[in-house]
DNA sequence: GCTGCGTACGCA
DNA sequence: CCAATGCGTACGCAGC
């Protein structure tokens, strides 16, 4: 046993790292020491789990003052038989380790998953900002700095430190390189289940006073299911994604290419676009944030002659930069945020497995990351097209109607909203008929749905104007009409707002979960509300979609809609029967309701793509 | 080589 | 005051 000593929060804490399976009568007699919850942590060779070479290094466990470091290589029985007693565990982000778990050793998440406590998940019940945003963060080391030790030592910042100067690794590439014995490595691997420990000691009492231990059971039980998603993934087809990766790199290269013959050696650095622009006499009027002139698509578009979904609009002669600079752009987005992302995360079996992050935004959201699944390109279906179901199987998906504009609906209580959903109006064009009368045009229905949007994310009407192009007078008098036709609407966003204003800068939502508001964004408190129950509606379905049995047919959740395979024959019942368990007939008085669909072998053929 | 910031772009 | 919300990723650029 090698045994290092240190402080933590005042106290001494010891760290052993077992060396030969003579210490293990030492772990073992930690193990049967009597706690109800030990510390938990991984060490691991990189962050994709599923990726060719990935390997589990360090296994760590720790109660308040005592941690063991166990080598995964060589300790395996004594880890899993440390895991499989019958005890609870704590992480902070449990869904990593939890697969990382089962991977290397087979400790199922459904096995393990049920004794886990999360303690992100109870930090961000607490507060969901991050650092920047004025919240405690998310991270171990800034939950650790606050609630257990502010001397606390930023382990992955000094280990990328080592990682520099005694491997001439990166960052990246250290966690496999640093040798498994590096005092400094197994000293902060062994701080970690201590950390993590003191953390759960912490904030286990405050979950609890405040009244959230339902609303934690909930989002624990949750993340486990996400982790059952992460650890299916999706299939690629491999064939099809690597020309794709070709095909879109060749036309960048080509755009790009294009666009240094006018100077612009580098399509993506917005000074030099808009330099060659000025120089080729192009007026650019709209600046960002920081002050300098702006180039982003709605700019270069309309110099291409191009409406925003790329078609000649025959209403200048096109100016060749802007056309190569957007072209380009476009390709190298779709190219390396999207088609070669997918290659580069594949596993073996050429799927990939998004980290999905179930509690994420500050209305807890839920992202998905490596790759960015959740944002795939729309209006095309040549990215989606290379997430195919599995030989057999059809992509099937359900999503929400206008789920947002019901939710507020009933938050609001607002009456004639209310009517309208239910007796089956379209929103938009209800409000087109109310503002304008029943001739209503297309344009009318236009500017009233950019309303309602706005309505919902608290936007004004300059917003709005741009959105539509409208003359202000037309969007102030659509404004007007909104809120003389759903009063309630502005009533429950003044509620909000002067709760915020006199009482605690906050809204809580039906959930129970406290969603912080920034003083000079008050405002936002209707779109955080509305925004964090549609997604405490869609993570309940993904939950009684797991009650039902049918839980190993999802794969994705997408804001406002699940994305699930099932064999092409069930694959009709299936969705109708994803989609009905999505719905919620009568929330406070509103449907809400799903729409089912199969979209056949690949996610593209959904939105478009040949059979 | 890394970090932070700004810009841009993809989605609901 | 009358305000668009929430994410993840890639890249350029400046500074360390």
């Amino acid at each position: 046993m090698r045994t290092t000593t240190r402080r933590l929060a005042g106290d001494e804490v010891t760290i052993n790292y077992v060396e030969s399976a003579r210490d293990l009568h030492a772990f073992d007699d930690f193990l049967a020491r009597g706690d109800k919850v030990l510390g938990l942590d991984t060490e691991t060779t990189g962050l994709n789990i599923y990726s060719r070479g990935f390997a589990c290094r360090l296994v760590q466990f720790g109660n308040r003052d005592t941690a063991y470091v166990l080598r995964a290589d060589m300790f395996e029985k004594a880890i899993v038989r440390a895991l499989r007693q019958p005890r609870h565990f704590t992480l902070h982000n449990a869904p990593f380790d939890l697969q990382v778990i089962d991977h290397d050793f087979g400790v199922t998440i459904e096995e393990l998953g049920p004794r886990a406590f999360d303690t992100r998940i109870m930090a961000h019940l607490l507060d969901p900002r991050q650092r920047h945003e004025g919240g405690t963060g998310l991270r171990l080391k800034e939950l650790a700095e606050i609630y257990v030790d502010p001397t606390v030592p930023d382990t992955e910042k000094e280990l990328h430190a080592i990682f520099r100067k005694e491997y001439k690794a990166t960052r990246e590439t250290g966690w496999a390189l640093i040798d498994i014995d590096h005092p400094v490595y197994v000293e902060y691997a062994g701080l970690d289940p201590l950390a993590a420990r003191r953390l759960f000691d912490e904030l286990a009492p405050m979950v609890r006073d405040l009244g959230l231990n339902h609303l934690s059971q909930f989002e624990h039980h949750l993340a486990t299911l996400l982790a059952l998603l992460q650890r299916k993934g999706m299939l690629l087809d491999l064939p099809y994604v690597e020309k794709l990766t070709g095909d879109l790199a060749a036309e960048a290269a080509e755009h790009e290419a294009r666009a240094a013959r006018y100077g612009v050696a580098n399509v993506n650095s917005p000074v030099q676009v808009a330099s060659a622009l000025v120089a080729m006499g192009e007026e650019l009027t709209e600046e960002t944030d920081g002050g300098a002139l702006k180039v982003s698509k709605e700019i270069l578009l309309p110099l291409a002659d191009l409406d925003l979904q790329w078609e000649r609009m025959e209403s200048r002669e096109p100016n060749p930069l802007a056309d190569a600079v957007a072209h380009a752009k476009r390709a190298g987005k779709w190219g390396k945020s999207y088609a070669q992302a997918f290659l580069d995360l594949r596993d073996p079996d050429d799927r990939i497995h998004p980290v999905i992050g179930g509690l994420q935004a500050r209305t807890a959201r839920m992202s998905v990351s490596t790759p960015p699944l959740q944002q795939l390109p729309s209006g095309d279906w040549k990215i989606r097209r290379s997430v195919i179901a599995e030989p057999g199987n059809l992509i099937i998906a359900a999503d929400y109607a206008a789920v947002e504009m019901r939710v507020l609906a009933a938050l609001a209580e607002e009456p004639t909203m209310i009517e309208a959903i239910r007796a089956g109006e379209d929103l938009h064009s209800f409000t087109a008929k109310m503002v304008y009368g029943p001739d209503f045009t297309k344009r009318h229905r236009k500017i009233a749905k950019a309303v309602g949007f706005g309505k919902v994310y608290g936007g004004g009407a300059t917003t709005i104007q741009r959105q539509t192009g409208a003359p202000m007078e037309q969007v102030r008098e659509a404004l007007a009409g909104y809120d003389a036709t759903f009063p309630g609407i502005k009533r429950y966003a003044k509620k909000l707002g002067n709760r915020a204003e006199y009482g605690k800068k906050e809204v809580v939502t039906l959930s129970g979960r406290h969603l912080p508001l920034d003083r000079d964004r008050i405002y936002a408190a209707t779109n955080y509300v509305v925004q964090s129950t549609a997604r405490d509606l869609l993570a309940q379905a993904i939950v009684d979609i797991f009650d039902a049995g049918m839980g190993d047919l999802l794969r994705l959740p997408v804001h406002d809609e699940l994305i699930a395979e099932a064999p092409a024959a069930d694959a009709e019942e299936a969705i109708h029967e994803i989609g009905r368990l999505m719905e919620t007939p009568d929330f406070y008085g509103v449907p809400i309701v799903a729409e089912p669909e199969v979209y056949g072998p690949s996610w593209g053929h959904g939105y478009g793509a040949p059979a």
